[in-house]
DNA sequence: CCCGCTATTTGCGCAACGGCAAATTGCCGC
DNA sequence: GCGGCAATTTGCCGTTGCGCAAATAGCGGG
């Protein structure tokens, strides 16, 4: 069944196009489903697609050869995701997975140089978005290399409630599970050290725990922990 | 004084034009020589340029707010850089210096999005590079999760000797001056703790180490350090 | 409503690494 | 040739945060 130009339509990615070039795009597009913890692509794997993400969250992981698994990102409502092609390469450097149900287009990979010479407003918001996640891991590399634990994890949790964020009678909540061990792996630490923390904040009142969830009750104190500097 | 064509035309970023785009591009670059140590450009300031490098080595460096430095990658000849305009920034996220004498090519920032409709060619490299730097930066993340600071720092050797090194009677040494400090910058540790690695690695007749100088012996043995697995 | 699985918490000990301080070395410029 | 400066080395100690282990707590399914 044709897919409607009103699912792409809101999207600031497709927003300098016209709707006839919606309409185009769309036609070549397929829909997908893909339930909670489905692997939407594996590392490694040929690049047979690029996506967009139409509705829930996606965990982006890198594994290391010995099993270890790091969060490189995650995807929101709306962002592309498995671009590779975009990048020069013919394999995914990292696997998704759905957070939650999730519902995404897909276009086959070989379509790319094709968009990417038709609607020159795709491609430059293209590699905006490259760019963007250019600097996002950078500034990561900054942190891990100059912060504490403490303030990398109280970073990570504040960036995520401001990416998906919902608001709560308790305060401010990630709107997707994420487990102590996720945090962990986004942070570079154990997930022994996230719930320590997290156990710490919550006696000070800063956040509420649950199992697959986290609610921060005291943004701006999470944020004091954030900057806080120990040396100089 | 026209700059010759000699200079880019061996460059694979420019290897898909024509000789005459080539003449084209090259009249409107500013050729400039930066010695030793000097600030290409500044993190925050203005990008008022982008830039080829033709001859030597650029070390670019983010400084937090705090006044703590870390390498964000060296640039070696031939490469980009200062390419904030490509990725959708005004500003630069970084300062470039010059690591030893250097030799660029520069052009004026508002000539980017000229360059990247007349030319597709450099638009596709230049999103290349961005793209394997994005690797580059997520492989940084991933060692900095999961490995030790030893190996940590023995991988960060093993990459600047293959793409700066130089054979020597003694081994493969850097081709460019580069401090314990540099090496701290680059891998999220302390010129101490570099130290005391590089001092058992010669020890054990690994590496020789030198003023701002670093040279292999002994390459196979440094990669076991790099992939030397402790857990599991 | 109970079972079983998974996530989370927490205590304990220890190893890796950073901080500090001081000595030493190599090099550049005068 | 020498003085001064920057880079490097090294010892010692303290702390952070990890490994390991075991207990506990939610949640979903049957």
């Amino acid at each position: 069944m044709p897919l409607d130009r009103s699912l792409i339509s809101g999207l600031a990615l497709f927003a300098e196009m016209t709707p006839a070039e919606q309409e185009d795009i769309l036609a070549k597009a397929r829909s997908s489903r893909h339930p909670k913890d489905a692997v939407i692509f594996a590392q490694e794997e040929e690049a047979h697609s690029f996506f967009v993400l139409l509705a829930g969250h996606i965990r982006v992981v890198k594994t290391t050869p010995d099993g270890e698994q790091v969060i490189a990102r995650y995807i929101n409502e709306g962002e592309l995701f498995g671009i590779a092609p975009a990048i020069g390469r013919t394999t995914y450097p990292a696997s998704a997975i759905a957070a939650v149900d999730c519902v995404a287009l897909a276009w086959p990979t070989r379509l790319w140089s094709d968009f990417a010479s038709s609607y020159p407003s795709l491609t430059s918001n293209t590699y905006a978005t490259v760019g963007r996640r250019l600097q996002e891991t950078q500034q990561r590399v900054v942190e891990m290399s100059t912060e504490q634990v403490e303030q990398r994890v109280a970073h990570t949790i504040l960036r995520l409630i401001k990416q998906a964020g919902r608001k709560t009678p308790e305060g401010i909540e990630i709107d997707f599970p994420i487990t102590r061990q996720d945090i962990a792996e986004m942070t570079g630490t154990t997930l022994h050290t996230v719930s320590r923390l997290m156990s710490a904040w919550e006696d000070e009142g800063i956040v509420v725990g649950g199992r697959q969830k986290v609610t921060v009750s005291d943004p701006h104190r999470l944020m004091l922990i954030a900057e806080h500097r120990r040396k100089r």
